[in-house]
DNA sequence: TGACTATTGTAGACGCTGGAAACATTAGCA
DNA sequence: TGCTAATGTTTCCAGCGTCTACAATAGTCA
């Protein structure tokens, strides 16, 4: 017996059922998301989803999207925290991201996975990350006007910082490194530390090799 | 019609699975793996696989398996044949990680994904890397030794470049970077700069502040 | 107010999937 | 030659995505 009267009509099924979706990621993984049952968690029946999305990869791609709104929201709040100075902006965004991906490992796989979508699905996933990169790069443009990036292709700038983040939090979600995080190291310190290693390189600087 | 006479046994039906699996992989991505169109394509019945793979799930690892070994053989011969310098045989290594994941996507991202699996087959899968960075520290120490990279904690700067080069290919095999890879840049073009960012690193090096 | 229509939900069907159980064929060995 | 274990087949089940036909409601306009 519901606790609620249930009434024919929803009210906001398509919201009911985005909330249902991650909620069965956290839950279950990607293998557990299923339209039936999402569907049965917003208690309704198993082909009432379609009115509100095409497909599976619709539905999928309408909780990609929130995701990825969640994640912007978040960035330029931090951002935004961290006062005037450039490169502080700067290392607010890339903990805000780190951050993100860490505490929302579900959203942070659909959004970037892809597995979970038909390849028909792909077309309109790939284009999902495009915005948070090219402000991405506008900022870096910035560092390196203030002199606090060095001078190059903001583009490739862009890109390798990019990966090494991404290549870290999807390491870690994948659980890859579970034998490093002891009672030594907390995740937040690793992820520190990587930051100032892509910043400061990893290579002997000019004039100090042996 | 079967070109070659039908036997009952397969004779290695094992092999004959993991091929077709990679084949699916290829041509129909991981949407369309389905023990059923595995055995298809090996010619026997859908029900034929569960003699050789308890589930679904060790189907995969296998694929998975087999991927690391490719992968660890291709990475060694590179390493090789790049002589007795330190460095060389480092960027040999890299390079020959970012192209076999670039020359085969869907081996790499069914070895790094573990989306396909269910949460029970997660457990396996996260030890399957555990050998790769365990050599690359190795390889680390021995680079510091020899003075061609900073002193500091090797798994950690281990880290630094596995996140680098992983989320560098993971970002270009789901495809995020078509708008970048024109005729001016080839791919290889912009694993070179990217390798060579994490190398130098982004800050501008002390005492050349503006 | 009352009827018409678009919206939103349901019921049932189809072919696909992973997997269990019972059975058939064959290889290897005593 | 005959026994047994290994390997492949057949049949069956429940769950999945999705299609089609139908039911209930909300909104609109006379």
């Amino acid at each position: 017996m519901k606790s609620a009267k249930q009434k024919y009509h929803h009210g906001d099924l398509r919201a009911a059922l985005l909330e249902a979706a991650l909620a069965v990621l956290n839950e279950m993984g990607p293998q557990g998301l299923s339209i039936r049952e999402v569907a049965r968690r917003a208690g309704v029946s198993h082909t009432a989803p379609y009115r509100h999305f095409a497909d599976k990869d619709e539905l999928i791609l309408a909780v990609v999207e929130q995701g990825f709104e969640l994640m912007q929201q978040t960035m330029a709040a931090e951002q935004d925290a961290a006062g005037p100075d450039t490169l502080a902006q700067f290392a607010a965004s890339g903990f805000a991201y780190v951050n993100f991906a860490l505490s929302h490992p579900a959203y942070y796989r659909v959004m970037f996975s892809g597995d979970l979508l038909s390849s028909k699905g792909h077309v309109a996933f790939q284009h999902t990350s495009s915005q948070a990169i090219r402000e991405m790069v506008t900022d870096i443009k910035l560092g390196q006007e203030q002199g606090v990036l060095r001078p190059g292709d903001p583009v490739m700038q862009a890109l390798t910082i990019w990966s090494t983040i991404h290549g870290f939090v999807s390491i870690v979600n994948d659980n890859r490194l579970s034998h490093l995080v002891g009672e030594d190291f907390s995740l937040d310190d690793i992820g520190v530390q990587v930051l100032v290693m892509i910043f400061d390189g990893l290579g002997v600087p000019e004039g100090l090799e042996k």
